[in-house]
DNA sequence: GTTATTGTTAGTCTAAGGGCTAACAATGTT
DNA sequence: AACATTGTTAGCCCTTAGACTAACAATAAC
């Protein structure tokens, strides 16, 4: 887990593969299907995605099956919701901050 | 609002000039105090920030007012439970699904 | 035992990311 | 008017990210 989930989720492909495997596990050419790039992009994508924990993988016979990871997506999420809430218990503050100075 | 709003959230600095400014509207000499960078690097940080939507400037004076834009936060964040959330109502198949087969 | 399928590894290329210094612009301060 | 402060722009450098092709590894199917 040497990744940072942010930092995986900076990709469009990478959050593509994401909201597939929330719809269920399933196979590296399932998660990737569609994507207009080559396998080897796909693979590089998959290994970042690991590397933060967002997915993991099970070798079974030559396919590999993926399953998402959600403890940094919570993380995630709960970080972002603590700088959300901090903001909003502000407004005042903020209405006064905006306004221009004279 | 050019910038991918995740994208943005993939540095650490970034992610840090955030939460100071989810304690509150600040200037840029503030909210970048104690970062171990140059001044032009900070700049381009927040310069990401900014195009991504998850920052607003008011240039006040020769100082400029930064403020929080939570919007681009909630959607993230919204993002991310949507999936945490389908994910979540998936046990029963994850743990059929994480069993060898024979 | 070939051949097909699934996926990764190795190596290369280019562009973008993230850093720096030097210089400037704009405003405040004395 | 001169100087200080706040912040950005311009230009450079180096590394990493993200793409590709070619080749391989492992398993499954025939």
């Amino acid at each position: 887990m040497t990744g940072d989930p942010f930092r995986a989720l900076g990709h469009p492909i990478r959050r593509g593969v994401i909201e597939r495997l929330a719809e269920g596990p399933t196979t590296v050419g399932e998660a990737t299907r569609g994507f207009d790039v080559s396998k080897p992009t796909l693979s590089k994508h998959l290994r970042v995605l690991e590397e933060a924990g967002l997915i993991t993988r099970v070798v079974d016979g030559r396919t590999h099956r993926l399953a998402l990871n959600v403890e940094p997506l919570r993380d995630a999420g709960a970080w972002i919701d603590e700088q959300r809430g901090r903001w909003e218990g502000l407004f005042d503050a903020v209405q006064s901050f905006l306004e221009e100075r004279r």
